[in-house]
DNA sequence: TACATTTGATATGTAGAACATATATATTTA
DNA sequence: TAAATATATATGTTCTACATATCAAATGTA
């Protein structure tokens, strides 16, 4: 333990290579001058002589800019700064088999506490329309094996996200999936709280927030019973 | 409106280049033979012939992957498979400046969610220690100005992120924290709750989660009732 | 024999030149 | 004037050469 500690704590020593400096370089320049989405940037070879370095290292650089959606370069009209999606780069480093056991088990929780939190928004953007498709949802469920249980699981609580009318949030949970995928098939038994899905859908239509709230806890009782104090 | 739904639909068209592709390749590979942390990696010259292209347009992308921390390169070992930061990638798209208004909204809103959310783990894991020095913190607020109030407000918030015992959850909360100085900047009036931070400690002395929960419920309404509907 | 030193082989890091390709702009042609 | 063509230019790609660090083997020394 101690050992890893220590080398949590002390620093990587990554010995830089160029390409990681100037990439830092790169990105102190973009926001030292404020450039702005749709901006045109100089072109490689006067950067590249700027920085004192290759065109080569230049555009290793450039290379992972470019991979984040920070700039996007066009043959002849050089490169311009661009929006980059934040989510996207997410993603890509996003698989339960590299990230390490507690990342997962910290993730897992976040999962948790992003569905609790999530009535407030819940009952403010609700529509009778988004009630209705979530009990569509919620009535597909009785009878079927476990592959379809887990992908209406699923479902259901993708609409959740959805109904909170916020997109960020919305892809998060997609992107997350793949992670409580993961999470749920290490899981000897299947759990099921005391508030199902259409308790939740009932909820929705004449309760009060609070109720929800709990209703949610409930539901989601058994994983918290499961979490280690410390 | 039709135009940006289109945008969004309609593939990117991204004229994908060698180091595109090469990238999407590469993840493949990995995936596909399972490699986990600490497996070697075959050499440069070996990939890029395997992959028909020059070890330039390889080496472009084994940038990208490295700049992830998805790989870890010495100079005669070779290539190892490591394992990515997935916050710390996260972390270089992060700024306020680049980020849409929807998406920075997004994100406010997910900080509430997240807050709200907050209750059920803090509730499982605070300790005496952690309501003392959150007590501590609250106390200071008094016959102060602005910017120590900004500060003080940061402090409380992210102790009580800490006190959830999920480092990525804390982690996730620092790295969002210039995005909130930002909208707080946009904001004309200080939003102040019925449920002062004092008022919260008490609570966690004595009170239950569910009253926990209705106290930052009315300390985080203010920015709720900010919230448009759709 | 055991250990320290030197040497060489090797994989990544960096540089530079050359050519390919796409495209905005200028020029020519109908 | 408008369409077709040519040219200049910035990025995309390849190739070669050399620098640098480091592992491993060979050599030297006690």
């Amino acid at each position: 333990m101690a050992v890893d500690d220590l080398t949590k704590d002390l620093a990587p020593i990554t010995s830089n290579t160029m390409a990681d400096i100037v990439e830092v370089r790169l990105r102190e320049y973009l926001k030292r001058k404020s450039f702005l989405p749709g901006d045109a940037l100089p072109k490689e070879m006067e950067l590249a002589e700027a920085l004192g370095v290759s065109r080569n290292v230049l555009r290793e650089a450039l290379s992972r800019l470019r991979m984040l959606g920070m700039i996007e370069t066009k043959k002849k009209r050089g490169m311009v700064l661009a929006r980059p999606d934040i989510l996207g780069t997410f993603e890509r480093v996003l698989d339960p088999l590299i990230i390490d056991k507690e990342t997962l088990q910290d993730i897992f929780e976040l999962r948790l506490v992003l569905e609790m939190g999530l009535a407030d928004l819940i009952y403010i953007r609700k529509t009778d329309k988004d009630i209705i498709e979530l009990e569509n949802i919620a009535k597909k469920e009785v009878n079927h094996d476990n592959s379809f249980r887990i992908k209406n699981e699923i479902a259901f609580h993708g609409k959740l996200y959805e109904m909170s009318g916020n997109d960020t949030l919305k892809r998060f949970q997609i992107m997350l999936l793949p992670i409580f995928d993961y999470v749920i098939t290490v899981e000897k038994t299947p759990t099921i709280g005391k508030v199902n899905h259409m308790d939740l859908v009932q909820i929705l239509k004449t309760g009060t927030m609070e109720e929800f709230k709990s209703g949610m806890q409930a539901h989601l009782q058994p994983h918290l019973d499961r979490l280690k104090k410390i």
